[in-house]
DNA sequence: AACTAATAGTTGATTTTGTAACTAACAACC
DNA sequence: GGTTGTTAGTTACAAAATCAACTATTAGTT
């Protein structure tokens, strides 16, 4: 028996927000996939170069905490589903510069849209005050300020 | 330029919850996989079947709300290294309990320990008010009571 | 200029996951 | 007691993630 005996996994805060997680990113998951065929790690790099602009890949894997593969990978499918160009950066010319098409920039604004309203309904659960708080602590958990 | 111009996928709960999670189970998945060969679910079998005792595959699956596929591969690898036994249930041929082997307990009770103290880690960085109103959010963003 | 190290991004091999189809056992019904 | 439907768990195949090695380019050093 030991101090720990009533540890429970179901608090575990590791385990907790995994849960949370995939619970919460369950039906959103389903509209860029169904509606799009996209898959997560597209949609993020979707979303940065829609929200932030103009970007390398290299910029996206760093703001988005993805692996480079996996980034490469994902623009890959949206270079070819005509969703964002490709320009070679002339200055260095190992990097090349991603930016949305008309296309993309649709499905972008849509599915902002459907994912703001979505963030809505989730934090409706509780009293603004509480959401930014949450929002305040996961933030922190996430790492960074 | 919509009403959710200023929609910020940082803010967005599903992608920020994704974020914590990963960002505070690295180190912990770090532990049960370089001291064990663990893989997640691996180590959510073990401990369930070490914090609440002998079950069969069905219920951990629905306690950990995992996929019984992945459930049954996690069980497989186990066996094989000897963490757990099956042992048929002659009430109902189809299932069989699981139940951990002695080098199974101490796997759980090494892990236990180092996931608690992980999680008083996690939790530190909030007073503990903040702490337990944290967990109670994910509870019930992670769709129970 | 040649040599070494570093960087952006891609590719290939391996591992892991997801989905659907399967087997074996039970249950319910006529 | 045979037919149909369910359930526990496994297996097979396809999709995706991971990790290491690779190419092309730039930067630094001598």
């Amino acid at each position: 028996m030991s101090e720990f005996d009533d540890f429970d996994l179901q608090d575990f805060l590791p385990y907790l927000l995994n849960q949370a997680a995939e619970a919460s990113s369950l039906s959103f998951q389903h509209v860029y996939k169904s509606r799009y065929g996209m898959l997560r790690t597209e949609w993020r790099v979707l979303f940065h170069l829609g929200r932030y602009g103009r970007m390398t890949a290299k910029e996206i894997g760093q703001r988005a905490k993805t692996h480079k593969t996996k980034i490469s990978r994902a623009v890959q499918r949206l270079a070819e589903r005509r969703f964002l160009v490709r320009e070679r950066d002339e200055t260095d010319r190992r990097s090349e510069y991603l930016e949305l098409t008309t296309a993309g920039q649709a499905a972008y604004r849509e599915l902002r849209s459907v994912a703001a309203e979505y963030d809505a309904r989730l934090a409706a659960q509780f009293t603004p005050d509480e959401a930014a708080q949450l929002r305040a602590m996961l933030h922190r958990l996430a790492g960074e300020g």
